[in-house]
DNA sequence: ACAAAAGTGTTTTAACTACACCCATGG
DNA sequence: CCATGGGTGTAGTTAAAACACTTTTGT
C-alpha cells in the first residue's frame, strides 16, 4: 500500500514535489491613524516561474524534520522571528497551481508577536504587506492568503488565538485591539471585557501598566495551553488542534 | 525557492515521500439495539511493514491527479462507493511515522451515504469496523482515525454534514437518528426539529414517507451547495471549508 | 477640575432547555 | 380505540447586546 513498489527512479518521474509554505501574521499600527492591521512577509522570487513577483516564504522539505519544523524554519529564516503560535493550514496539491513540475505545498500560518515583527525590517527580497491588500501573488498564493486570512479570523472567534500577538502581560485594552484589527470591525469594550474575564485562559496579575496618560490598566496573563517555560505554542492533531471552542470572546456589533 | 537546485536523483534521496489515505465514514445500524454508530473500512496491510494489521485505505499519489481526485480514488477501491462528503483533514509528517521510509501523508475524510456502505461488504483483505474500537493499527492511524473522529462531531454541531449520510430526501427523524448516532449523546427531539426548520439548508417537501407503522412523516431536501445534478459535495478552500457555521443545530443534553 | 481611558451595572433581547401536550396513522 | 412515533406550545433559564454610569489617573 504505502511502499510503492515502483522503485526511486520510477516514484520520483511520477511524484509531485513537496513544498512548505507559511502564511506569517503580525500586527502593524497604520502610521496615520493609529488603528492596528495584520501584515504578513513575501519574498520576491528569484528563479523561474514567476521570477520577481512575490511569493509566500517557503521550500522544499528537507528529510530530517518534521512539517512543522520545516515551517518554522522558513519562518526563522524570513524573519529571523520566533513564532508564538503555529498551526497547518492545508496542503494544496491541484494540477494547475503553476507551470513547470507538479507541486504540493503543505502549507502553515503563524503569529508573531507585535512590536518584535518591526524588528525584522523589509530588504531587497522580502517585503511586509497589508493582509488584505496583497497585491498579485505568484501560483495560487493569493487563494492561499485568503484561506490563511479566513482561519485566522475563525480562530480569533472560536479559539484564544489573540495571546499570541502579545508579550506575556498585556491589558485588555491590548487584547480588545487585536480582536478589532483581526476582524476588522468594533466591539464593545464592556462586553468584551466581561467575555475576557469569564475566559479561563487568562487570569489577572497584581500589577499595572505604568506610564499612560490615563487610569492604569491592570495587567492579565495568558495561562493557556504551551508548556510551562515554553514561549509559543503549537496546534495540531497531537493535542487538540484548536482549544475546543470555550468562547473566549465573540461578538457581533455596532460597526 | 520552489523550484530546487538539486537534480531529481538528489531530491528523491532527501525528499520524503507522499501518500493520500482516507478516513471514510458510514453509519450502520447495531444489530441489536438498532441504534445507529459510525463504521469505518480498513484493509489489511500485504507487505512489510505492519503486515497483516490493519490500516486506513490509501496510496501513493499520482502525478496526474489532485489530492481530492486521489482520496476519491482510494473510496472507490476500497469500498466501490461514491463519497456523499470529501475533506481535507490534515497532512500527517511526523519523523517516526514507522519504520522504513520517511513518509508524509495528506489525510482525507469522507461520508459515505447510509444503507449503501452495506453493499460494500467485508471480504479478505477488507474490513468494517466500529469508528471508537478498530483496535491496534498499523503506523500511526490510530491517531488520525481519533482525529478525524473528532473532526466528524465538530462539523456536526458546526456544519451541516448530516445530510450526506442519507439520500436526496429523508425525514426529521432521520437527521435526528444522524446526530445522535455521530455525536453519541440523546437530542431532545422537539428542539432538535425547530432548529432543523430554523436551519436555511433544508426545505420541506410536499411528499410524506408511507409505509410506517405510524403517522407518515414529511420529507425534506438538503439545499445546501453541491451544483445542482452532483450527488455530493466537497469541501476545500477553493470554495468555503465548511458552511461558515449558521447553526444548523447543536443542543447539549438529557444523556 | 477636567479629559480620557479603565472598569461596572442594568435593561433588553434572543437563544436554548425542558417538558407538557396534541395529531395522525396502523393495527 | 389505543399504542406509537410525528409534531406543536410554552414557561424557565442563560447568554449576549446595548448603553448608561462610576472610577482613577495625568495634566
Amino acid at each position: 500500500m504505502y511502499a510503492s513498489s515502483a522503485n526511486v527512479t520510477e516514484r520520483s518521474r511520477q511524484s509531485p514535489m513537496l513544498a512548505i509554505s507559511t502564511v506569517i501574521f503580525a500586527l502593524r499600527p497604520d502610521e496615520a491613524s493609529g488603528r492596528h492591521a495584520l501584515w504578513l512577509p513575501l519574498v520576491r522570487r528569484i528563479r523561474q516561474p514567476h521570477l520577481g513577483q512575490w511569493a509566500l516564504p517557503g521550500g522544499p522539505l528537507a528529510g530530517s524534520e518534521s512539517l512543522q519544523d520545516a515551517a518554522g524554519r522558513t519562518l526563522q529564516e524570513t524573519t529571523a522571528l520566533t513564532p508564538r503560535y503555529l498551526e497547518q493550514l492545508y496542503a494544496f496539491g491541484g494540477l494547475n497551481r503553476g507551470p513547470g513540475q507538479r507541486l504540493v505545498s503543505i502549507v502553515y500560518w503563524a503569529l508573531v508577536q507585535r512590536g518584535e515583527a518591526a524588528q525584522a525590517p523589509d530588504s531587497e527580497n522580502v517585503r511586509w504587506f497589508r493582509a488584505d491588500s496583497v497585491g498579485e501573488l505568484a501560483f495560487d498564493h493569493n487563494d492561499i492568503v485568503d484561506y490563511a486570512l479566513w482561519r485566522v479570523r475563525n480562530r480569533m472567534e472560536y479559539g484564544s488565538i489573540a495571546y499570541h500577538f502579545l508579550g506575556p502581560s498585556f491589558t485588555l485594552a491590548q487584547v480588545h485591539e487585536v480582536y478589532e484589527a483581526v476582524l476588522g470591525k468594533s466591539i464593545d469594550p464592556a462586553n468584551f471585557r466581561r467575555q475576557l474575564r469569564s475566559a479561563t485562559d487568562i487570569e489577572a496579575t497584581d500589577a499595572f501598566l505604568q506610564g499612560g496618560r490615563h487610569r492604569p490598566p491592570r495587567l492579565y496573563r495568558y495561562t493557556g495551553q504551551a508548556a510551562p517555560g515554553a514561549h509559543f505554542s503549537f496546534a495540531g492533531p497531537a493535542g487538540v488542534p484548536y482549544p475546543a471552542r470555550q468562547n473566549p470572546a465573540r461578538q457581533r456589533s455596532t460597526t
